[in-house]
DNA sequence: TTGAAAGCGCTAACAG
DNA sequence: CTGTTAGCGCTTTCAA
C-alpha cells in the first residue's frame, strides 16, 4: 500500500511536503504540488485516513444506527435528508444496522471514533434497547432520550389535522385502529383521536376502537369485527398506512367498495400508499426533515456550537386522496 | 479520551499488559486481567480501533456501496443476507450510498481502509458508474465487471419459469411489458420471453410488446395500449412488480378484473407485490442469498483463500398467487 | 518553501 | 506473566 513516503523517496522531498500538498496546498510550491499530486495519482495513493485521524482526533464519518430489522422507508428517507446536510458540511454518513448484532453498533461507532451518531427509532418507545454513547454526540429520532437531542414527529398535529379534515366533509361516525400499546407513536395518536372527538362532542363508541400489531392482517380482522357490527362507522382511520391494506381487504370482502361506501385514513405516507386502490389519504411522516434536522443538530453538537434544542418535533402534513370523501 | 496508558497508570501497570487484556487475555494473569477490565468499564474505555488499525492493518469493517438514491427493498435484504454472514465472521457491515456523493464512496472505503467493498446496484447495465478499487477487495451484486466478482440473479430462469407456468394452466396469448433498453436485466427478461414464446411456437405480436421505465405510469399506458387493440392477450407480463399496479389501474378502468378476467404477472416480489389487489404472481429476486453469497466471496477475497468463481448466478423463485389463473 | 522530528494509541517482538 | 520499545502513516511544530 502506498504512502506518503513512498511518493516522497520518488520525488526526493521530505513526507512533510508531500503531506502538506494535500493538507496545506497553499503552503508548497506549485510546481512541487503538481509534481507530488501527479505521482500520488500514478501510484494509486490514498491518503490513509485512518493515520491521518489518529494524529488529528478527528473523524469526518457519522453513523446513522437503524434499531430496525429491515432499514426500508423509514431510515431511507431520513439518511437521505441527513446525507444531504451533513454532505454540504464534508462529513460523510454510514449506515448500521443494530438489529441482531454481535457487538452493539453504539460500540462499533465508539471505537471507529465516529464524529457523531444519529439513532433511528421507528417506535417511540418500542425499538430495540440501545446502549446510550457516553463517548460520542448523539441525536435520536422518534426516540426519547433523556440525555440526547430528540428528533419527534407531531403526532397529535397529524391525527388532529386529519380528524378536522374528516369532520369537514361530514364524517360523525369515525371509527379507530389504533396500534399497539407499548409504542408512544400509538398511544399519542389514539389519545389525540379521542380528544378530537370530544372536542366535536362526539361519542367514543369503544365497538368501533379496535387495536392491531401495526399489520395488515391485524387490522384486516380489527375491521372485520367493525365492519359486521350492526351499525358501523362512516370512515375508517388506522394508526399507521400498512394496516389500511387489511382495512381495504376486510371493506372489499363485504362486498362495499372504499372511497364510495366507506372511508378510509391511515399515517405515515408509506411509499405504496399512493399505489393503493383508490389511493390512500394519509398523513406524512417528514421523514426528510427529520434527518436534516437531525444532521443539523448533530454538527452543531459535534462542533460545539450554540446552546441546541432538548427536542425539536417536526410536523406531518395532510395527503388528501381518493380514500376519503364527504359523506 | 480514556486511553490503555491511562488505565496502566492508574493501575501501575505497563500499557503492554493492558493491551494484552483486550487482545490476548489468556497471557495475562487472572486476577490481573478482572482488575484492568474492572478499570476499563470504570473509566469508560473503548479500544481505540483507529489506533489499532493503524498497527494491525487490518478492518474489520466492510462497506456496502449502495448506488441508488434510494436505499430501500434492494440493499435493504441485500444487507441483511451480507449482514447474517459476515458477522459470524466478526465482521460489521456499514452502508454508504453513493448518490449525490461529494466525495466518491470507492475512495472513502480506501481511505478509511476498510476490508472490502460489495457494490449493490439494481440495475445491472444502468446503475451510475462507479470508481472501481485497485486497492480494496470488491464483489459486484447485479452488476458486470471485468475485475471483480459478480453476483447475478438469473433473470432467463426466473422468466422462463414464468412462462411455462403460464403455459402450463393454459396461457397462448401473452403480452409483455418490457423494462428499458439499457438495462441488462430488462433486455434478458424481454429475450427470454421471446425466445419462450418461439419454443412454443406462438407468435411473439409485436403490438403486445410494451416497453416502460420501470414505472407504475408508463405501464398503464402501455397496458391501455394494449388493453385497446381489438384482440388482447389473456395475461400481461410486466418486467418487474412495480410497473403491475399500472397495469392494474389500466385492467381495472376498462371494467375488468384482475386474475378474473385477465392475468398479470411481474418480477421482483417486492413487499407490496403480495398486498396488491389480488396478490401478484411474481418471480423473487434471491436478495437474501445473494447477499450471503457476496458476503462469502468477498470474505474469501480479503483472507485470499481458495480461487473464487468469477460468477455466481443466482436463481429466483416463482411465487405463484391469485393474479395469475387458468384459461 | 522545505526538512527533521515528535507523537497520536495501539500491538508485538524481545527481554526479563 | 510483565515491561520496554519500535513503529504503523500521518500532521505539525520548529528550524533552516
Amino acid at each position: 500500500m502506498v504512502t506518503i513516503s513512498d511518493i516522497a523517496k520518488e520525488l526526493n522531498l521530505s513526507i512533510s511536503t508531500v503531506s502538506r500538498a494535500f493538507t496545506n496546498p497553499e503552503m508548497v510550491k506549485e510546481v512541487t504540488r503538481k509534481q507530488i499530486i501527479e505521482k500520488a495519482d500514478e501510484m494509486g495513493y490514498q491518503v490513509n485516513m485512518i493515520a491521518s485521524q489518529l494524529r488529528n482526533k478527528s473523524s469526518k464519518l457519522i453513523a446513522l444506527v437503524s434499531l430496525q430489522p429491515r432499514m426500508s422507508w423509514f431510515t431511507d428517507d431520513l439518511l437521505n435528508g441527513a446525507q444531504e446536510y451533513v454532505r454540504e458540511e464534508g462529513y460523510e454518513i454510514v449506515t448500521l444496522n443494530a438489529h441482531n448484532a454481535k457487538v452493539d453498533s453504539i460500540s462499533i461507532c465508539e471505537r471507529m471514533r465516529f464524529a457523531g451518531i444519529i439513532i433511528a427509532a421507528t417506535e417511540l418507545g418500542r425499538d430495540v434497547e440501545v446502549k446510550r454513547s457516553k463517548m460520542l454526540p448523539t441525536v435520536y429520532v422518534n426516540r426519547m432520550s433523556e440525555e440526547g437531542n430528540n428528533i419527534l414527529t407531531d403526532d397529535a398535529a397529524g391525527i388532529s389535522d386529519l380528524m378536522d379534515y374528516l369532520y369537514s366533509i361530514g364524517h360523525r361516525k369515525i371509527g379507530y385502529i389504533s396500534g399497539p400499546e407499548n409504542s408512544l407513536n400509538s398511544v399519542i395518536r389514539l389519545n389525540t383521536f379521542k380528544k378530537k372527538m370530544q372536542e366535536y362532542d362526539l361519542p367514543v363508541r369503544d365497538e368501533w376502537i379496535e387495536r392491531g400489531e401495526w399489520m395488515a392482517e391485524d387490522a384486516r380482522e380489527a375491521a372485520r369485527n367493525i365492519l359486521s357490527l350492526p351499525e358501523y362507522p362512516t370512515v375508517l382511520v388506522a394508526a399507521n398506512d400498512q394496516m389500511c391494506i387489511g382495512v381495504y381487504q376486510a371493506i372489499q370482502e363485504k362486498g362495499l367498495v372504499v372511497g364510495r361506501d366507506i372511508s378510509v385514513a391511515g399515517y405515515d405516507n408509506t411509499e405504496f400508499s399512493q399505489w393503493m386502490n383508490p389511493p390512500l389519504t394519509t398523513v406524512s411522516l417528514p421523514l426528510y426533515e427529520m434527518g436534516q434536522i437531525a444532521a443539523r443538530t448533530l454538527l452543531m453538537k459535534i462542533e460545539g456550537k450554540e446552546e441546541i434544542k432538548k427536542e425539536q418535533i417536526v410536523r406531518g402534513e395532510l395527503i388528501i386522496r381518493e380514500s376519503t370523501r364527504t359523506v
